[in-house]
DNA sequence: TCGTTACTGTTGTAATCGCAACGTAACGGT
DNA sequence: ACCGTTACGTTGCGATTACAACAGTAACGA
């Protein structure tokens, strides 16, 4: 019997993984947006740079996108409308006047420290039943994806 | 010791759920969207659409819609531009003239047939090196996380 | 010093998405 | 048969996103 007589196998489009991805990835998005969002008039690009920011202040814009994996327009975006807002300081390099320097206002910082414990408690609620075994391994296979995924395709 | 007492954990982005899941979900479908997309001029949505088809022919658009978790406007859109590249057929039922019936057109088989496989080996490229138990719990925990998610935030 | 090159952040714009509103069609009760 | 309701699919529109082009600043070498 041939080796390669096997029935190609067809593509079932529930079970292919980038689907199941890009549906798990939305569906999370989606619910924890809608805290940020209704209760903090935050989008989850700004989300990402206060969360930053909480913990490296001073950043520059390229760095925050670095960080994030925001590009840097929506970087961009979202500092402005968070300067807008009153959430965030901004100075510029005395070196590099470029450069700016970016930190969270004390309202920001007041809603970083609102939003951080429902995210976290989300994340809680999110995983409750998986044991930590489990998570560990779905931990290390998400890597191994993220960097795979990054070799493939087009470069 | 009280056994409240300890350190209420900071939120780290790079280890936030949601936001790896963001990132390895986008990381993945645009590395395989480049695909769809630069070799046949198809996008995910008319691809969701093709693949469902594929495998399902004769449904309606709202069927397409709860199988590949697009809503009803991303269908409609997806519809219309496949069978304006003839790649789809419609009819309507003779039952229920609202009701479409969607098909592949011969060129819209033809190119399932050659994206499928392509679709199948990026998948199987992405998942080198992971041992199918390492998979199976991977999924398990996935299908864990979508149906949390789906109860969690705004109902 | 000048000219080139590289880098930071912003703006302009086209494509995409999500939601609400709509037109049409079928259905259900009276 | 009639009215109100529900379902299917489309259209319009505001919000979001991605990408390219840009202005301003800095660094570097001739």
């Amino acid at each position: 019997m041939d080796q390669n007589e096997e029935q190609a196998e067809e593509l079932i489009l529930e079970e292919f993984l980038p689907y199941r991805l890009a549906v798990l990835s939305h569906t999370v998005s989606s619910k924890i947006a809608g805290v940020y969002e209704e209760r903090f008039k935050v989008s989850i690009p700004e989300w990402r740079v206060i969360a930053i920011l909480g913990r490296f202040p001073g950043l520059s814009a390229v760095e925050v996108a670095q960080r994030t994996m925001l590009d840097k327009v929506a970087v961009s975006r979202a500092v402005t409308k968070l300067i807008k807002n009153g959430r965030l300081d901004r100075e510029f390099a005395d070196a590099d006047r470029r450069r700016s320097i970016l930190n969270l206002s004390e309202e920001g910082r007041r809603i970083h420290d609102e939003i951080a414990p429902l995210a976290l408690q989300f994340e809680k609620d999110l995983l409750h039943g998986i044991s930590p075994d489990e998570y560990e391994i779905f931990n290390r296979v998400m890597e191994r994806l993220v960097s795979r995924a990054r070799l493939l395709g087009a470069p």
